[in-house]
RNA sequence: CGGGGUGUAGCGUAGCCCGGUAUCGCGCUUGGUUUGGGACCAAGAGAUCGUCAGUUCGAAUCUGGCCACCCCGACCA
């Protein structure tokens, strides 16, 4: 974090230290290197009057001054340390602090000591990726492990993905599939017998070449690779699974009677990639995908959409967040597959997302595996297939679609607690008689199919657990203190808008389940209207440059289908064919970039 | 694989130029006062300074090798 990150000198820096070597600090700040810089200074009567300092090289903060005659807070950033917008409030407020040193409030000091001390995260405008990194990690999602690549799912993170199988895995029942599990393993020469779908993943398989390890004689305590144990064939850690799936059904399929196989399987691949991201992009990731066989064409075409359209109901009613559907282009296309069709999603930086696959494999796998069938009429026919998959990676979505500065915000169909209850108390007889009215509550709640947690730690402030619920995205809380005891009322606060409003405790029961249902329902309308502001139509390779340079997200153009074009677009702009919308509506027009004509607007954004 | 950077307590770090086993904060523990939006005060525990070797009476600090991680490229979604 150290580092090299130059900026330009602020004015109010020379204000500073002119101050400094008026008096002053000046002789703490003389303390430090001179490489350091003060950047900020901030004058203020705190709340305990006491000065705070903080360390030029590590934006920590002490005590220099305990006399309470010096209400005085010096803040200083050092050059070359990672900005935050918090920060960038106490540049605001440099004029004045040098003619008016009691006039500000401590209101702008607490945020920027609660963000150096850990407790907040980076602010969205400030720095995407960052906040997105804090967010994951402070709202107990998951962390990076020991392993490079690899990520923790933590037991609050592992709670969401679970909701989510539950909610896919009920749609793909429905649709008559079931679940199987297959092998972690592939050998070498059942996954190259796909060429495309092989080389497709190549580049990024792990390979297990050995089985056994033995003490190395070199070094004690040590272990060592046993180059006796060699396997005689290496072994592909699955990238995706279709040629053991595909090896297994040539052995269930003989007639067309058994056909289709509707096969989902949930499981852990393995892709080998250069750089990750929690949930977006890791090594290893947990996934569903469904195998597919079927007797025609036209059956394994429907299959595939239809699981398209699945996945486009389960992001739009589970999660909240509304998407395009449409087909890749051929170079966006899954290895080995005829067409994948796919649901993109809009993040709230500007970029897209894809969010899920659906593949019609054609006969590519029934072709590499020998898969046939014997018809009705008896004739040998190949078999049709279809894939499908989302994985973590909605984590990573359902974050960047709809949370904010405070935190996650989680649709309450995904939510694993519906309801937290806070209580406000003073002393344990307090507890008590607030516990008495909540346990009711709580038991109301439950019969009602509500997730609630009453949180009646007495080693944390409410205050605290407001922040750390609103961290956790839970969609609503109750608070209750000795005032509510009193006028049997209750505080009622919803996570997405914020709003609070005191409710009479023997309502609040009924009220819970139609707030929920207001809360996913207005996610979602929030998310739909923010996608439908950032889905551009373009005319002109112009405009369409301008609006992904400041606008950013979808452009609707027109591109004459060539490969070449597709490739210099993605060149000059890095923006790429998202999706050919599925039910864009026939339009002639002619390319952006070739100037060719062509017959319906494609997505190009810029995307994760 | 190219370019740059960093390894010191659970986390973030100071110290390194100019050698004398280590700074500060968060967090943690204990006690007290607190409790309607991230409490305060006090006391305490916690580090073989990435690793191996060299120089030295003495190495976090100087020298060399190795390892790991991060950032920017390249690759990939």
């Amino acid at each position: 974090m150290r580092g090299s990150n130059q900026r330009p000198v602020l004015a109010a820096e020379i204000h500073i230290v002119r101050f400094l070597r008026q008096g002053g600090y000046a002789t703490h700040y003389a303390n430090y290197p001179k490489r350091f810089h003060m950047v900020g200074l901030l004058v203020c009567n705190y709340k305990n009057a006491k000065t705070v300092f903080f360390d030029l090289i590590t934006l920590q903060f002490y005590t220099l001054n305990r006399s309470k005659s010096s209400p005085l807070v010096v803040v200083v950033l050092p050059h070359g340390k990672r900005w935050s917008l918090r920060a960038a409030r106490i540049e605001f407020h440099l004029d004045y602090p040098f003619s008016r040193p009691n006039g500000l409030c401590p209101l702008y000091l607490r945020p920027v000591l609660a963000h150096f001390m850990g407790k907040e995260i980076t602010s969205r405008a400030e720095d995407y990726s960052q906040w997105y990194l804090d967010l994951v990690k402070k709202a107990d999602l998951a962390e990076n492990s020991d392993v490079r690549g690899c990520m923790v799912i933590k037991p609050y993170g592992y709670s969401v993905w679970e909701k989510m199988q539950q909610g896919l895995d009920q749609m793909f029942k429905d649709t008559g599939h079931t679940n199987a599990y297959f092998p972690l393993f592939v050998p070498k020469s059942m996954f190259e017998a796909e060429e495309k779908n092989a080389e497709g993943f190549a580049k990024e398989c792990a390979i297990v070449t050995h089985y056994r390890l033995k003490s190395d004689p070199a070094q004690k305590g040590k272990l060592m690779v046993d180059p006796e144990a060699r396997l005689e064939e290496e072994l592909v850690v699955r990238p995706t699974s279709e040629a053991i799936i595909w090896s297994t059904y040539k052995k269930w399929i003989q007639s067309y009677r058994d056909l289709p196989i509707l096969i989902n399987q949930w499981a852990n691949v393995v892709r080998w990639e250069m750089r990750t991201r929690l949930f977006l992009r890791t090594a290893e990731f947990l996934w569903q995908e469904g195998h597919t066989a079927h007797a025609t064409r036209a059956e394994a075409v429907a299959e595939t959409e239809q699981m398209l359209h699945v996945y486009a109901d389960f992001a739009e009613n589970f999660m909240a967040l509304p998407v395009y559907k449409g087909r890749k282009s051929e170079s966006e296309r899954f290895p080995g597959a005829v067409d994948t069709y796919c649901i993109e999603a809009m993040m709230q930086d500007g970029k897209a997302l894809q969010a899920g696959t659906s593949h019609f494999l054609g006969q590519n796998f029934a072709d590499a595996f020998d898969v046939q069938f014997t018809s009705k009429e008896g004739k040998l026919e190949k078999v049709w297939g279809t894939s499908w998959g989302v994985s973590t990676r909605l984590m990573g979505a359902l974050i960047m679609a709809h949370s904010d500065d405070d935190g996650l915000i989680l649709p309450p169909k995904l939510a694993p607690i519906h309801v937290v209850i806070v209580p406000i108390f003073k002393n344990e007889e307090e507890l008590a008689r607030i516990s008495e009215k909540v346990n009711g509550l709580v038991k109301d709640l439950r019969a009602r199919g509500l997730s609630v947690k009453f949180d009646n730690r007495d080693t944390h402030k409410p205050g605290f657990k407001f922040a750390e619920y609103e961290m956790r995205g839970v969609p609503v809380r109750l608070a209750i203190g000795p005032r509510d005891l009193e006028n049997g009322t209750v505080e009622m606060a919803r996570r997405d808008t914020k709003e609070k409003k005191v409710v009479k405790l023997g309502d609040v029961a009924a009220l819970i389940r139609p707030l929920l249902d207001e809360i996913q329902q207005n996610m979602y309308q929030r998310a739909l209207n923010f996608r439908n502001e950032m889905t551009t139509r373009v005319d002109s390779y112009e405009q369409m440059k301008h609006v992904l340079d400041t606008k950013g997200g979808f452009v609707l153009a027109h591109w004459d289908g060539t490969a070449q074009t597709e490739a210099a677009i993605k060149e000059e702009t890095k923006a790429t064919i998202r999706c050919i919308p599925l039910d864009a509506s026939e339009e002639k027009g002619v390319c952006v970039y070739s100037g060719q004509p062509s017959v319906q607007r494609v997505l190009f954004a810029r995307a994760y």
